[in-house]
DNA sequence: TCCCTTACATACATTCGTGTATGTATGTTA
DNA sequence: TAACATACATACACGAATGTATGTAAGGGA
């Protein structure tokens, strides 16, 4: 039988052509989750999406569903670690400026609300848990260091630190949620911006015992 | 064939049961969803938590799962409806202290947390979308208008009322999803509590003009 | 008391997605 | 240049959930 020629076989040649794939089915599977839900990425409309056939992601990944998931979380953890050695290094001094920054690129990436959906699904999936929990737990956690060094100056230690941290996860995933079905990334910044100058404000009175007049 | 007596077959009289078994099927179907996400809330889990039959769905809610998830949204919608009815002759007038019950009220109900699950879903379901968009943009609509009415206070037509209002969205459903991973009320309160208090602090400062050493 | 409607329970077919196996073409190496 | 590994494409079987149809029991009105 004839085999169809496809979108991705010109220009590169075949054995170069492996690394490209795998990133593609990557940000296939961010973006098609992103946009129809867990349930909506089949394996058919990813690989559609990425150019590809289901061979493919099976070549590429392993032989099941949950195996192209786990990777692309790993992929995704990866980034992310990278993305925050580089932040620790750039800025020495830490303050409520990075974390303004932080928040409205969290909300707007795509792999935000990919984690988001991939969490909800194996809360009715055993096999999906056991492979990605490990990723989303090191994710968490690399969200709350992360957060602890942007945030230093308010003192870790002090009251009301662990509502904070919540506080910023709540607030970036509700965004992310908002953001998937409605990109309109001006008015959300501004919901940031209002949000951190209202909370960095309040914060700094009550380091310096300034709450008078206060509702 | 002999068909077996089901739990929900004693005590009450057969004609009386309906409504029980209705209220049952709506509740049960909101409860699952919560638990198990959208995928995961099948008509047999369903049919299951509720102590009847598949049968018993279709007698109650029509031939199809899209049926039933409609009927569901309906009776949230109209459930909140009465509530802002109810609450809106209780309080004459509206401060913050409103607001911190209502959205503490609403990240803990699982029926917030159903509907957003319902919108997700209908990113990829056609037919859901298309019998589910009408409450779904009601409820949104009921949502903002109550926030107008607690907020009445802080002059809707003021600049940056319109992040606010997002806001509050991003942030009951952020904690409606933490709350739906780890239910800790007594946490989440003490979260709505910081912001609100920054927020109404830092309102409270911009209508007087009293901004001097914010950050 | 007979019939009819309500209020369910049960059974089966169809569909859709996954899991798995196999086929094909191209670069690479000996 | 022949064999082999890589990088995919294609085909099919199976299972789960839905959609649909039919069966059964109990109460109420004529």
């Amino acid at each position: 039988m004839k085999f169809v020629k496809l979108a991705n076989d010109e220009g590169s040649s075949r054995s170069a052509r492996s690394p490209e794939t795998h990133g593609r089915l990557i940000t296939a599977t961010i973006d098609v989750v992103f946009e129809h839900g867990y349930a909506g990425a089949t394996m058919a409309v990813i690989a559609e999406r990425a150019g590809v056939t289901r061979g493919a992601i099976q070549h590429c990944f392993g032989d099941t569903r949950v195996d192209l998931i786990t990777a692309v979380c790993a992929d995704i953890l990866e980034r992310r670690q990278r993305q925050y050695l580089s932040a620790m290094t750039e800025f020495s001094q830490a303050d409520f400026s990075i974390a303004r920054a932080g928040i409205k690129a969290a909300y707007r990436d795509p792999a935000t609300w990919f984690l988001v959906e991939v969490w909800i699904a194996s809360k009715s999936d055993a096999i999906l848990k056991e492979r990605v929990d490990a990723y989303l737990t090191s994710e968490h956690y690399l969200a709350d260091e992360s957060l602890e060094r942007m945030l230093g100056t308010t003192e870790p230690g002090a009251i009301g630190f662990r509502e904070y941290k919540y506080f910023m996860r709540a607030l970036t995933r509700g965004l992310a949620l908002e953001y998937s079905r409605r990109p309109d990334p001006e008015l959300f910044d501004r919901v940031v911006d209002l949000v951190i100058d209202a909370l960095s404000f309040y914060l700094d009175r009550v380091k310096n015992g300034n709450l008078d007049r206060s509702e």
